[in-house]
DNA sequence: GTCTATAGGTAGATAGAC
DNA sequence: GTCTATCTACCTATAGAC
């Protein structure tokens, strides 16, 4: 708390009129980057149609805010929540139940175009955990770019499906 | 402290016999977790042949690793590394390359018969990546056994490369 | 090697003046 | 809304007896 208080030029007696507890304040944070990343991600469906571009969009929108810069929010967003009360965590569970919907209807809709497995369930944690995963080691790799990295990942997940032919895609195999 | 020497029965004072500060002790609880994964990865890759097999030998021994009880040590393992000084941060980044080149070096086998993509760098951090994350969710599943999942990814992390026909794999395509 | 006792420091949070 | 001042509790680590 002191910390934040000297990086928002108060005392840090001054952050407790603003927030009850220490721990309302990480909850707060924590619920603005979800948030946040919602906003995000129904942009990036909004704006892309075919399902192949609302994963790649959706791949994009997820790295541009977990590497875009704002390192200090997404590092209590990804390994905070053993700090939370039961209380916060349910609140924040369900912001992040509905960002993970969004991730699920894309992956249904582009399995039944056959880009990605029938399993969307095990396969929206398979891709969220390499797309989260990047948080530990993205920074260390100078030369790579976001948007790069988007589309290697998603080659990497549609692998065998993207290699078949558009009329393959279309009779359903 | 007074938490881990409540745990072993003695007073916290005596925990500093052993270990001359706190860190000293994460650093060493961290190191045991990576070696212990470094012998069950190489266990694993001496007892397979076929690139495949050695790949998934791979994912089970992590997975086993990850989730197969001893939760405490890989909490920290995963995401106490920001908790560690430069100096015991070094000591453990040798230990996680070593496991790390253990990936590297099965992976890049495997590419060569085409069963994973040629990046295998960029590819190495995708699936450990996706396979780390399982440490968030996988104890809310209490359908899905460790060896399963560790089938399932790697059907995800092959996909395209496997559906190939054998003689297409020999041919190099 | 473990104990008791405690030093020295920091944490979250509060009270009351302004 | 922010300040100063401080309370209470906790933390890592140490000293010296046994």
């Amino acid at each position: 708390m002191r910390d934040l208080a000297r990086a928002v030029g108060v005392q840090s007696g001054s952050l407790f009129y603003h927030f009850v507890s220490k721990e309302e304040l990480l909850r707060a944070v924590m619920e603005e980057g979800i948030k946040n990343a919602i906003q995000a991600a129904k942009h990036a469906l909004d704006t892309h149609d075919a399902p192949r571009d609302k994963l790649l969009s959706l791949f994009q929108a997820h790295l541009e805010a977990l590497l875009g810069g704002e390192y200090e929010i997404w590092v209590v967003v990804l390994y905070e929540w053993r700090s939370l009360s039961p209380e916060s965590r349910s609140r924040l569970v369900a912001l992040r139940d509905a960002y993970e919907a969004l991730w699920q209807e894309t992956l249904h809709e582009a399995a039944q175009y056959g880009l990605v497995p029938h399993d969307t369930h095990l396969f929206r944690r398979y891709i969220l955990g390499a797309l989260n995963w990047t948080f530990e080691w993205f920074h260390t790799e100078g030369e790579l770019d976001v948007h790069a990295l988007a589309e290697r990942f998603l080659d990497f997940a549609l692998a065998s499906h993207s290699r078949r032919t558009d009329q393959e895609v279309v009779d359903g195999l």
